[in-house]
DNA sequence: CAGAATCCACCAGGATACTG
DNA sequence: CAGTATCCTGGTGGATTCTG
């Protein structure tokens, strides 16, 4: 096709044409994406909703989290207006994070996620196994579900 | 509260009784996450929910994508068996994706996503903006509404 | 227990060019 | 128009160490 020619040898004057359009029409799913960019993001905050709100909680929560991760992504969760960080000025010392309301909001979409994946969780499983590429993520683990019941208990 | 000083207390009986059940307790989250894991996945199943559905659309509609990478988490999406791809044998070449029955599940999640961004998007583009860190993703666009304006357009 | 500082490996994804 | 092959880089997140 001709406009192939173009785009071959007019590259620039195309170029110039896609961009007239240019950007920033960005719409709302970049913005959740960017939140929620993270590889524990979600898993935190659902973490956080459920009263396992302690650092050193969390970690004994996912055992595939390092320290340096889970402060990166806290930090940019409370950067991000999801999560406020509460410090108990004593020894040793005690910090404490909470859902804001913004973050409070974000739930129903974490739970959905969480539940479609338990939904379709033999079916997930089986296509990301075969998939050759990203398959290795399916390393991480989750005891969110065990820590309910413990905090029933404890509760 | 009190389950805070047993959390403290009997920190290694709780410790000890979180171990006993220790991993691979996968939350669906992850599941999800993976599926939905790539810069452009959830835009583009939503762009292929809109029955914008050729490769050479999905392109225009995202300028911020490259062929490669669209080719690339195309056929992610559909080894994770959320998209199917339907070549029409003919010159030029026509391609067409459509959702799965599991990939439409997954659209209200999405939606989801992308209401929330939007109904936050002053808040979260200042945040967002404010943190020094992966700032810098709001480049990608998104001119979805707009091709659904051109598309009725069109229609 | 909380958290910061380094160092580092890996890969997602962008740029480019070519084929059918 | 669709798809592939290379090459390259930036950033995420893992490991380790040290402080308060």
């Amino acid at each position: 096709m001709e406009s192939y020619t173009m785009l071959k040898f007019e590259k620039s004057k195309l170029h110039m044409y896609e961009r007239k359009t240019p950007l920033t029409i960005d719409c709302g799913l970049h913005l959740t994406k960017e939140v929620l960019n993270g590889k524990w993001k979600p898993a935190i905050l659902r973490a956080i909703s459920m009263e396992v709100k302690r650092p050193s909680e969390i970690l004994r929560l996912f055992p595939g989290v390092t320290r340096r991760v889970l402060n990166v992504q806290l930090k940019e969760l409370e950067g991000h207006g999801m999560v406020t960080k509460k410090t108990y000025p004593q020894l040793p010392p005690k910090v404490e994070y909470s859902l804001t309301e913004i973050g409070w909001s974000l739930m129903p979409i974490i739970d959905a996620m969480n539940q479609w994946g338990d939904a379709n969780r033999s079916f997930l499983e089986k296509v990301i196994k075969q998939a050759p590429k990203i398959g290795e993520t399916s390393k991480s683990t989750c005891q969110i579900y065990r820590h309910m019941t413990v905090a029933s208990k404890i509760g």
